[in-house]
DNA sequence: ATGAGTGCAAAGGATTTGCATCGAC
DNA sequence: GTCGATGCAAATCCTTTGCACTCAT
């Protein structure tokens, strides 16, 4: 994480204590974790740290690329910072989001252009199912 | 739309006035409108239907199965009377929402259950790009 | 007639904004 | 020292809820 000096750096914006560990933060958890949950998790360390804080360094990192922002179909936003194109699965009984690992659909943005008239960048793929524990807890 | 009077019957509801015409303006349309939306579209007709009653409404329809809630990535839901699956494409310049037609990926809920330990019961798939008209304006 | 549905207004939750203060450069 | 960033509180937007009244059955 050099480089994130440098990267803010050159957009002229300061590197500080909050926006590192937000950072740090989600580039350490594969829980996709919501703004609240990001806020929730940092207080301990940063007591003085304020919800909007989280708010607008996330943008700011949306901005920057470091970080991706998904939508499941709850009523808040998780925050990703694999900002690599995979797709997530969400267990509609305990709302866990997990990484789709060793797939890559990027090809389907090139493939789709045949199906639309649209120019296609990008792509989200969202599935829904049971996660294991609520697989198992369902079976009893 | 004979049968969804029988539908409503069987579940001990009523078809309302109300919900009769959000359900037939959803079928009617290809706009993925919000709730918001729904509301203003009916209006004119409905002068004295309150945005409540579309949200409740709305909240109806999907328990029964007959419409979808969609989120691209707004800060609101959209909702969809084709409750097929099919993928959806979001225009990142001017916000339409277009159905990508001709192409099913239901496949893909079976196949994704060798990457992943949960099981997989329906995904939802956004494309996101720039439409025939931005594109062109674009272009100038 | 009766219980579900409507419409209104108020509440709730997520996110944004304004502004005085703070602190990274 | 400067200007961008923070933190607080208020504001905004979307959606839900409570409740008296209405109306589809």
């Amino acid at each position: 994480m050099k480089d994130l000096n440098l990267l803010f750096k050159e957009k002229n914006l300061k590197l500080t204590p909050q926006r590192y560990a937000i950072y740090k933060y989600l580039k350490s958890t594969k829980n996709h974790p919501s703004a609240e949950s990001i806020y929730e998790e940092l207080k301990e360390d940063y007591p003085t740290m304020s919800l909007a804080t989280v708010y607008k360094t996330l943008k700011t990192l949306i901005e920057l690329n470091l970080v991706q922002e998904l939508n499941v179909g709850e009523d808040n936003f998780r925050f990703d910072a694999n900002v690599d194109s995979h797709p997530h699965i969400f267990c509609l009984s305990c709302g866990r989001v997990d990484d789709v690992e060793g797939v890559n659909f990027t090809f389907l943005n090139k493939e789709i252009e045949n199906y639309t008239d649209y120019s296609v960048d990008t792509h989200q793929l969202y599935f829904y199912g049971l996660c294991p524990k609520c697989k198992e807890r369902g079976r009893k």
